[in-house]
DNA sequence: GGAATAGTTAGCGATATGGCTAAGCATGAT
DNA sequence: ATCATGCTTAGCCATATCGCTAACTATTCC
């Protein structure tokens, strides 16, 4: 379930890692230097640098290395996809909150387990 | 980092997976049962309890049983605080968008590595 | 009662994840 | 040239994840 995982996945995943979001958040800011980020974390330098790889690979952050300093910043867009995946759903969601109405009454009338 | 972990990454974490995403897709539609569940996905009954349980965990399903049948159900409002999330970030990354401007032109020109 | 159905529990194996240390390499400063 | 800085790679460890089978429990049907 590993190999060629859709952009949806990757995205989910990427972002399920709160050290990964908050260095997010930070990056939204403005972009920063590796070292940078890892120090708010206390988190070793090897360990962000997984967890930039994740963003990266995720479309989240782009890097760019000048001389020995690598640089991050954000991909606004990036988040699109889970953005169009949310109102999706939500449009299915409400579309059947009838059906589902008509459910939960009848659970509540037997008593959740 | 497994321990006592935030909502969000709880929801975040359900959601990585095809598998549950389709699960949810399915419940949108209507409540189901296990085995309504398991069909569609090929899987083996063990695995797709588990999916449920992860789903249930996150709060984005409730199940109850009635005789020997579990019947699930999405919890619709359960997405809510990623939506807020997104929210969130969509206005800080926007609002910085000017630092990031300025950040991707200096890339640009020098290229990227 | 006995058989089929629906779910559950226990536990195994392969792989992924998230942390670390140690060591290496390239660049910038002196 | 030397040394400090900033990142990178390799590899270890513990735990989590996702699939499975086998065996069990609880209903329901005949």
């Amino acid at each position: 379930m590993a190999k060629h995982d859709s952009d949806l996945s990757l995205l989910f995943r990427a972002l399920a890692d709160p050290t990964r979001r908050s260095i997010l958040t930070r990056l939204a800011e403005t972009p920063a230097r590796v070292t940078d980020l890892a120090g708010p974390t206390g988190l070793r330098l090897p360990t962000v640098m997984r967890h930039l790889s994740v963003l990266e690979q995720a479309g989240l952050i782009t890097t760019s290395k000048d001389g020995r300093i690598r640089t991050c910043a954000i991909v606004p867009q990036a988040l699109d996809p889970v953005r169009t995946w949310l109102d999706e759903q939500r449009d299915i969601w409400e579309a059947r909150l009838d059906r589902l109405d008509a459910f939960v009454m009848n659970v509540m009338k037997e008593g959740k387990e």
